[in-house]
DNA sequence: GTTTCTCCCTTACGCTGTAAGTATTACAAC
DNA sequence: GTTGTAATACTTACAGCGTAAGGGAGAAAC
């Protein structure tokens, strides 16, 4: 056989094999990125992947990486100053940008929880967001707790729990009947909530304005805090 | 030969295989819970399970129903009335509690996150929830905003991400040189932070602190909204 | 011209969840 | 006591997974 093979496809390169990585959990999800499907989309054998990566979980990095190089693109590099905003402000935007990046990228919590690593460009996000709060008059300490009271937020996701099976749809009013009985709380509070928005195409709920709502809270506490740090 | 298989061992019920697999879990992880060794465990076949669970994730959804059981008991039951406290300190009180069972039974969050389905008993944690907050006169928006605002520390956990390989150690000083680099900021932070509590056994960070921390801005911003909303 | 290195392939193993079909037991009816 | 029926557990087998071990073609280096 001549050199057909080695010739006329690209070379199996490190990118290459994340950028199909990353479009094929795109597409189908996480479980659908196995080794043999990946190989399969690279015109290679699934063995064959080995010889640049250890294993799958490097791969998986390999997404992290790329998905952070892109959260840095979205905020236009990491800076540490507000630049006329105040630090929430900033610290706000980077954090709304990355959120962006992460809904282009649904699978990207899971791969974060399945891998306890610290991917570089991650680290960097973190240390951009620290050296923002920093510029921005904060303890390490208080930065510290904010961190941690961030949490998931702090890369635009923090997991929500559909409340019914499909979760795309609103409730019917069969459905809040039934609830009524076992949990009359919660079916009181959404017969109210779908009342009041009632040509949400969203589903139960506006994640955005959540995410907003909770993010808001703990921007406008951890504000409220740094003021009272300085008697 | 005779009847010593069905007379000697108890019978295999849902409940036996449930118990069992959260033993399993408990000791090795979730990992470790897999269908022929949750078999080996009870004294019989793999395929044996499938007679009282249609799949492995009914199982799962058991371990959750299970799970949300103990928390009902730790809390002495799903009480709406705050009884004495305000519906903060309350609401503070079960969630805590919750927290105490999910530390127990540290796969949970795992669970909760492959499974989007809403097991009757978490329903019912959730509809307490919010019956306490309607006790407290909060409105259904504002509790339906809270909901999402505390996501997952409603069950008490955060997903928190270690930021060393094993995550079970202090840094050392050669660490912080070698991040001082990469992160600057971030490792001025944790030179800070270890700095000021050098005796912590418990690696970087005290969990619970920063745990009730994140939860207590929570608290005080929806409070604070809620102070607001009655003009 | 031989060796060495790079890159990819072949084969195979142990593990997973579970579909399909079968055997054993317990008990009631005749 | 035999037989029918339902409940319960077992057997076998399959497709898919990540990956260990080793092979082999081509290019590069000496």
């Amino acid at each position: 056989m001549p050199q057909r093979s080695v010739a006329e496809r690209p070379a199996l390169t490190r990118e290459r094999v994340v950028a199909t990585a990353m479009s094929l959990a795109d597409g189908g999800g996480l479980d659908s990125l196995t080794m043999r499907r990946l190989a399969e989309e690279l015109g290679v054998e699934a063995m064959s992947l080995y010889y640049h990566f250890p294993n799958k979980n490097a791969i998986l990095d390999g997404l992290l990486e790329r998905t952070f190089a892109e959260i840095e693109d979205e905020s236009g590099g990491f800076s540490t100053e507000a630049s006329g905003d105040t630090w929430q402000q900033a610290l706000r935007d980077r954090i709304l940008g990355a959120r962006r990046v992460l809904l282009r990228h649904p699978w990207v919590p899971a791969v974060m929880e399945s891998r306890s690593t610290l991917v570089p460009t991650m680290a960097r996000y973190i240390d951009a967001n620290v050296g923002l709060m920093r510029s921005g008059g904060l303890s390490h300490d208080l930065i510290h707790h904010a961190m941690h009271a961030l949490g998931s937020r702090q890369y635009g996701f923090s997991q929500e729990l559909t409340l019914d099976g499909d979760g795309s749809s609103s409730p019917g009013d069969q459905d809040l009947a039934r609830m009524a009985e076992m949990v009359p709380h919660l079916a009181a509070m959404l017969q109210e909530v779908v009342h009041d928005d009632p040509e949400s195409t969203l589903g139960w709920c506006d994640d955005q304005t959540e995410f907003e709502f909770g993010l808001d809270i703990l921007l406008d506490g951890l504000a409220r805090r740094h003021a009272a740090e300085e008697h």
